[in-house]
DNA sequence: CAGTATCCTTGGTGATACTG
DNA sequence: CAGTATCACCAAGGATACTG
């Protein structure tokens, strides 16, 4: 709707990359929008650390605090012994997951060659 | 070319999303690749510099070794005095951008509604 | 189960100084 | 100009223990 923005100074508190891409684009979150959009059900807790095994209580708690700030996943509590939570994606990342299974995809097809060229570069780091 | 891998196991090594994209998708890297796909002329490290005002000479080092590592720049060195070094991106760097640039729009249409939940959120956090 | 609270570590990052 | 080297710092992140 809004498109007044652009990115003229990077440096900018309004820049779309660091406002926006940043909270999106790092290690965990990236892997809780993937995990969550696998399922289009709602997932607990529980669940979405089995999915991502070596992520910590405390960064998946404040990864989707984080997410549900920017109103990507609507957290749902139910008051029930044992407690049950839920986490379900929005609209909103909805409308942002082509774009980044479209990187995925894109990460798979180019996977195998990146890691070629990144061995090329540290054998030559190594060569005499 | 190669597709055979798939995002069985997001804790394994040949995950995409850790290798690839997490590498990709930090802060100053996204910053780099985008004003380098501004201007398709190679840039020397200076005019990077001051494209991205805040970024140490440190981090846009160890930044352009990274990219260039996995292949998304060139990095070319001229003997002259005083040297000249000049960054370009690649073939790899240009099939990117297009999904890249996909990103940037989707931040640039949703950011103002992304900053009104934010408000909302914490508003909501610190009422009595 | 789904967290919060606390402590503690470490590496990402900046600042500064130096060099080819 | 385009770096490298060094030091220093602090916040991101992990480990553990506790709680509604």
């Amino acid at each position: 709707m809004t498109n007044p923005v652009f990115i003229r100074d990077l440096t900018s508190p309004e820049c779309p990359i660091r406002n926006v891409l940043a909270r999106i684009a790092d290690k965990w979150s990236l892997l809780v929008l993937y995990t969550l959009s696998q399922q289009n059900d709602p997932m607990r807790f529980k669940a979405l650390q089995r999915a991502i095994p070596d992520i910590s209580q405390k960064m998946l708690t404040s990864t989707l605090r984080t997410l549900e700030q920017d109103g990507f996943i609507v957290r749902k509590a139910y008051a029930e012994v044992p407690p049950r939570v839920e986490y379900q994606s929005t609209e909103r990342a909805a409308s942002l997951m082509p774009h980044l299974n479209a990187l995925f995809g894109w990460a798979i097809d180019h996977m195998q060659s990146i890691l070629r060229d990144r061995e090329v570069y540290t054998a030559k780091g190594n060569e005499s």
